[in-house]
DNA sequence: AAGTAACCCAACCGCCAAGAG
DNA sequence: GCTCTTGGCGGTTGGGTTACT
């Protein structure tokens, strides 16, 4: 027994929105607002409409100051950049752009900015990630990654390349410790890179600058803690238990954070963290032994910083040709904490 | 010129969480 | 605490358009 309809279907127009309808739709809004309900609103104009329907045609095309098409380069960057760290949390991501709309950018990301960026491949083709050529039962394992998963790790895998044009992606200098699954998944994608890499064709850059410019928008992205927060942040509180009050965080520990509801990001930091966990994806249970193996953390001494450097990795400073090592990556957050101490 | 494939995007669907009663 | 309603979201689809053969 499923849930009732949220409006007669059998008295409800379906299909492209007349002009007429726009109007209705766009006056009544303009002038009453939505009145905080929806399902009522197209009686109360007048058209068979249901109002989920309404909605989403007032959100995606008839609210005041969208735009439509014509993404720029750096809304790319930044589109690019919060899908390799948040995945597809579409409203979020149209929350950084000003007058996009998650439908918008989901059309964008999925018919063009993915294959722009992960280059054409057509499905039927050998190096479709789909597990076809391997035995069947890791082939299982892989299906269980999503492909939202498999497409941030290529996009962070190709971005690596852009990085470091010079040296195949070295799994030794992946910054965490794979599981035996993901490490499976990250030797495919090697594979596919050394294959074939449209993107390296498409993007090859002639010079330091234009990487830099190419990468610029990961600097600061949408309002993320810069790493000097989040350096702060990561000694101040225990990640593992968030406090209830997390918007309070910026406060108590003597920072203002604009942008980003604090909460918000924790809850962007669990998922990346739970992804990068294989949590729940991975079917394959792990006994406690392989799982104190796989803890990314203990590697780390306990330090969970590498967590902040996924997130913040592109920053343009991360250009030099050793951002890979564990050192490169010290230094790089040394260099963004000094960089952001001296614009205070 | 015609047929077909690929592309694009508006709109729909169904699930989930929040909040009201 | 439970149920129901609604809003919000991401995934998917249908059909129009464009490119290719």
């Amino acid at each position: 027994m499923g849930r009732a309809p949220c409006c007669d279907k059998a008295n409800v127009k379906k299909g492209p929105w007349a002009p007429e309808e726009d109007a209705k739709l766009k006056d009544y809004i303009e002038k009453y607002g939505t009145g905080g309900n929806w399902i009522a609103l197209p009686q109360k104009i007048g058209i068979k409409r249901c109002g989920k329907s309404c909605r989403l045609r007032w959100l995606n095309y008839l609210r005041p100051n969208i735009k439509h098409g014509g993404f720029s380069e750096e809304e790319d960057n930044t589109i690019c950049s919060l899908y390799i760290s948040i995945g597809s949390r579409w409203s979020i991501i149209a929350a950084q752009l000003p007058g996009r709309t998650d439908n918008d950018i989901k059309n964008y990301w999925n018919t063009r900015l993915k294959k722009k960026l992960l280059g054409r491949r057509k499905q039927s083709h050998g190096n479709k990630l789909d597990g076809s050529t391997q035995d069947s039962k890791n082939g299982n394992e892989m299906e269980s990654l999503s492909n939202s998963a498999i497409e941030r790790l290529q996009l962070h895998m190709q971005l690596q390349n852009l990085e470091n044009p010079n040296h195949s992606p070295n799994l030794a200098m992946w910054p965490f410790k794979l599981n035996p699954i993901q490490e499976k998944m990250m030797h495919r994608l090697q594979l596919l890179s050394e294959s074939s890499n449209p993107l390296m064709m498409q993007y090859a850059l002639p010079d330091a600058h234009q990487k830099a410019e190419l990468f610029r928008p990961y600097n600061n992205m949408y309002s993320l803690p810069n790493n000097m927060l989040m350096n702060q942040m990561e000694n101040s509180i225990d990640r593992v238990n968030v406090p209830e009050s997390s918007s309070q965080v910026p406060e108590s520990i003597g920072m203002k954070q604009p942008g980003m509801e604090f909460q918000q990001f924790w809850a962007l930091q669990a998922e990346i963290d739970e992804f990068l966990n294989n949590k729940g994806a991975n079917p394959i249970q792990l006994d406690q032994a392989q799982a104190n193996e796989f803890d990314y953390f203990k590697e780390m001494d306990g330090s969970k910083d590498m967590m902040t450097w996924w997130s913040n990795e592109f920053d343009a400073n991360s250009a030099s040709s050793n951002s890979w090592d564990s050192n490169g990556v010290l230094d790089h957050q040394q260099q963004g904490y000094e960089q952001s101490a001296l614009k205070n």
